[in-house]
DNA sequence: TCTATTTATTAATCTTGATTCATTTTTTGG
DNA sequence: CCAAAAAATGAATCAAGATTAATAAATAGA
């Protein structure tokens, strides 16, 4: 549903039905099976990506061969690969839905342009970059400040309802430790 | 130097003198001598600040009682204490400079009227926001994909020129170790 | 220039979480 | 509904880096 982003948007700036109009025209709508791909290794990420239902995953794999998550995007988040997207180089990293999924794309070269004819834009984005940057601080507060331990139990109940919905190999992948240290501390929770 | 940030700016938008003017007119100058602070905890942060001489810290006190540095800015950075700036809560962090530095400061406050009179800066911020929260997601696949060991060596291979003006000390707390560990790696280097 | 303070080093011991490998449980697709 | 694959658990051993404590070296300030 395209109403996803433009609601999203409004929460932060005012549209008009013309905006709107030329922000639907350069979007797409994706249908997302679980266990797509919207980027892999060897490619260059040439798009941003909108959730507006479902849940993404950004990874890639390192050299134990495991895979490490390094976000997840849900519900109302963009989630891209800026690394590769503002160099235009080939991006080691994964982006795959981790549920079927809904998704809202656009490419970096279609955002320029639209830039361009809605300035406004560029304020919800740099808003949405700044809470990106903010939360991603957040994270490496707790990092450098918890235990593995306690950041799972820290983030198992700041998102109680998330951690529902995915594996439990991915959330000890994004928290940084393996399955079985996560089994362990769930153990002994009981 | 006031011209610091202004050509800062201009590699990224037009700035006509008029809006030089403006800018010039709500940002202040402040010279900061070494170890003081531009932030202490139980304080609100209120201010953006950008580094047009030398180098500032973000750290907190963490449970350990030891200083956990989570970010360093050289010339041509901002800082800030983003969680503090956004939601105006109490912040935990201090700002304190590592050299004596001169520092551009500019209040939340301000900035907000000045993005209604140069719309266009929106712009040069969502670009500084996207590229410091790139930084951050760098930052984060290396701390899951190297250890401390590798990320030190990684580190002082890719910035040699600042490992040199920082204390070894505080390198380790923004890598996240200790100095005994840090004196193990370097000794072994020999 | 001398003394304080700050910063860096060394070594022994300890802890958290990784690794390995086997087993069990759950989920999925045909 | 069943087989195969995916996910979770458990236990034994191992390793990276922390902790503690003492000392040495470098820096700054009076």
């Amino acid at each position: 549903m395209l109403d996803n982003l433009t609601t999203h948007i409004k929460k932060f700036i005012e549209l008009h039905d013309t905006d709107v109009e030329l922000i639907n025209s350069v979007v797409s709508v994706k249908q997302v099976k679980k266990k797509a791909f919207l980027l892999q290794p060897d490619q260059v990420c040439r798009e941003l990506y909108y959730v507006s239902k479902g849940c993404l995953r950004l990874y890639f794999i390192n050299k134990k061969l495991n895979e490490q998550i390094t976000q997840f995007a849900i519900e109302n988040w963009w989630m891209s690969e800026y690394g590769s997207l503002e160099s235009n180089k080939i991006s080691n990293y994964y982006i795959q839905a981790v549920e079927n999924s809904e998704v809202i794309s656009i490419s970096k070269l279609k955002l320029e342009e639209l830039f361009e004819k809605v300035p406004r834009l560029e304020r919800y984005f740099r808003i949405v970059q700044q809470r990106a940057f903010t939360a991603s601080q957040k994270r490496i507060e707790y990092i450098y400040s918890m235990s593995d331990e306690e950041r799972y139990r820290h983030f198992s109940s700041l998102f109680p309802d998330f951690i529902q919905r995915i594996p439990q190999y991915m959330l000890a992948s994004y928290l940084g430790f393996t399955p079985q240290f996560m089994s362990k501390i769930r153990a002994k929770k009981v």
